[in-house]
DNA sequence: ATTATTTTATGATATAAATCATGTTTTGCA
DNA sequence: TGCAAAACATGATTTATATCATAAAATAAT
């Protein structure tokens, strides 16, 4: 998609609600203005494309507001979604550390408010300020982590669990809306299923069955966790 | 197990071998002394643990030569081997930056000489150091990405491919031996299943079959490839 | 508003891979 | 050196999940 993007008015990085949750949450004074200076702050619309797999990168997008996946497409043309985002984090910056071209393609969940901020005033501030790479490597250490626990997962646990465990993941990651208590987010079944690693029909199944148990609620795309409870015995969380 | 670790002669972090291929290769002076003098350096049997799942970090585990692998082990109580280290590669690190426990656990393949840095010294040298913070950087990026691939292959690709791509990756890892040829690693049929990902029977079966078709040749644990073009196109890697 | 296209939903079927079962070989150990 | 235990090998069977097929519902486009 090749929709033009609009920016947006222009947020000052010390005053950014985010920034606590960000890696920039310990960064100050001169480093945090340089970085402000330089971002630009676009709006990207759902389904639109923040950076591809294998293109070159020039800069890490930080998400003031919005929900951004990250997804590596297989062999066969197969997207697996290896990451999704939410305020406050920040895009990559993995490819830029590495010197790589991206490996992963990042695409809008909804209309999203997008800082950028230039590589080089990124990599120059990151040599000056230790908190900042300090929260950088701390960062990639979590998500490395992360990778490794899905990884396994994905090796050892049947469908079935993996669906429950993602259902929770959305939850806490995007949290639920005030009333209703539907997850905050709208995902097709192919994305579920390219969540969880599996065929969409399989999906569509095992959430239809999830909904016949009562332990979620389905209306359309919108999902809701009825038995919280119980949907962590389906996940078969021996670890948390 | 709990055999009594011997220690091998102290060697300095300068002269080290594999201090290039380390993340250490761009350290120097002061610093490097600082490490060089307050590590110890033990050898570890095969089958030895050097940490454990759970357990709480004290230090930075240098591989001066040896093989390891690195391993989480799921809810059944499965082992999925998430890595394997080799000469000059530096372990433990990524739950020190994070400040957490371990999430997987190291066993030593074969006999290992290995150092060991403590935590307190790693973490200072790391604060003044801006060089060794880029390297850590540079790895952490490289090892998300690869767990990010590995993933997505989880999930994606069948057993057999899955097979052949552990295949190539061990003999870009550890390479062969000098005149044999033959993979210069000598893994369980299980241990190659829990990297694979699969059951053991399913990595029994599928190897003698690669046998029997003539791209690699078995004797006992010993697997040498025959035909290397030919698993790089059973592997399917349309990626690389 | 009407049609076309995509997404969701289920059923039927196929199949890859796990599990179970059993024998053989290798390895470690007393 | 011989015995027990672990690792390897293969066959038979089961099972989870993918694939194929078709229809209804929802979305998008004209």
């Amino acid at each position: 998609m090749s929709i033009p993007s609009k920016t947006f008015d222009h947020i000052n990085c010390s005053n950014c609600g985010k920034l606590n949750d960000s890696i920039f949450c310990c960064t100050h004074g001169e480093h945090l203005d340089v970085i402000s200076d330089s971002k630009t702050c676009t709006i990207y619309k759902k389904g639109q494309v923040l950076f591809n797999e294998g293109g070159h990168p020039f800069g890490v997008y930080c998400v003031n507001k919005g929900k951004i996946k990250i997804s590596i497409v297989g062999d066969e043309g197969k997207e697996q979604i290896v990451r999704l985002a939410k305020d406050g984090d920040v895009l990559g910056y993995r490819s830029i550390l590495a010197s790589e071209r991206y490996n992963a393609t990042a695409i809008a969940l909804e209309d999203s408010q997008v800082c950028f901020v230039p590589k080089d005033v990124f990599l120059s501030v990151l040599k000056e300020d230790r908190p900042l790479s300090g929260e950088v490597m701390k960062l990639l250490s979590t998500q490395l982590r992360e990778a490794e626990i899905k990884l396994t997962h994905l090796a050892q646990k049947p469908v079935r669990e993996r669906l429950a465990e993602t259902l929770l993941f959305l939850k806490e990651t995007y949290g639920t809306q005030e009333e209703s208590e539907f997850l905050d987010v709208q995902l097709s079944r192919e994305e579920i299923a390219n969540l969880v690693g599996t065929a969409t029909e399989t999906a569509i199944r095992l959430l239809s069955e999830l909904n016949k148990e009562g332990v979620i609620e389905l209306s359309g795309k919108k999902i809701k966790i009825v038995n919280h409870r119980l949907l962590v015995r389906i996940a078969n969380l021996n670890d948390y």
